[in-house]
DNA sequence: GTTTGTGTTGACTTTAACGTAAAAAGGCGA
DNA sequence: TCGCCTTTTTACGTTAAAGTCAACACAAAC
């Protein structure tokens, strides 16, 4: 029993356009089958989908992405290509892990902003509320499945 | 005692080009000084320069970094900016640690795909030579500063 | 004094990642 | 069967972030 998602469902899962999903499947980023000429999407086009999302908010071209989402997918039988393999995911790692460094310099950076702000804000005797994060128990996405299988 | 850098010298620490120097100058998000025409780069300017190609790293549009350097420049006075500021910064910080989640997904799928990749070479026999990180001493970028003040 | 290396300005071009609009093809409820 | 809605295809437009190219300035080197 394959969940089927339709364009419209998963663009308002994630707060895209059509037109996005028909561009990542034009890049060959994602492959819905057809009934008819209607996309249908399952459940690993809807998790590549969020690889690809997942990509785009960390600074990755599609390219990239492309690129990447293929590491994850393939199983190469030959030795040269796992080596390759392996040498691109070592490669990877190092992108990662400087995304990382650049991460805790950034948010060190923006505690030191928000300290000198408090300061000022303390020289003013202001009062700055502080609302805890109690409203917003969202989080999860909803959209229901739809679509049965043809 | 400033030490000051001309367009080449920072383009080839950061390896960058001049036209990206001179495009970012444009957009207002460096302003090095000039002798006669020619720019010359302070240590300040340097400075934003690499925090500039940090939010590229990490995906930011040049206006989102526009946006946040100055944050980091202004401490203003009136109570008003003072909290709007502080609001930013809590955006700000929730972007940061959005990325940060996203990151960990990603390192922890690497883990995942290397795995694999080890368990099938295991299977074929295949030796990996795991450089160890000897050789690259390196890390830190030479480029002498240069050029004395008018 | 002219060549050479660097730097500057300005204009046009390119690429990625979509946006937007037009026209036609099903499906479906009244 | 009609109108409505969603979806699809095709095509052109747009925006950000530079790349590329031409023409000129200027200082030092020969």
């Amino acid at each position: 029993m394959q969940r089927l998602y339709t364009i419209t469902q998963l663009t308002q899962e994630f707060s895209i356009t059509t037109r996005t999903l028909r561009f990542y499947e034009a890049q060959g980023l994602l492959s819905p089958q057809r009934r008819g000429r209607q996309r249908l999407y399952n459940a690993a086009d809807r998790t590549r989908l969020k690889l690809i999302l997942r990509g785009k908010r960390l600074g990755f071209s599609l390219a990239e992405i492309s690129d990447l989402i293929e590491m994850y997918g393939k199983a190469p039988g030959e030795p040269g290509q796992l080596r390759l393999l392996m040498q691109k995911i070592s490669q990877r790692r190092a992108e990662l892990l400087e995304k990382q460094r650049d991460l805790e310099l950034s948010l060190k950076d923006l505690d030191d902003v928000e300290a000198g702000c408090r300061g000022r804000m303390a020289e003013l005797g202001i009062e700055f509320e502080e609302f805890s994060p109690e409203s917003e128990i969202d989080s999860g996405v909803s959209a229901e499945p739809v679509a049965d299988t043809a």
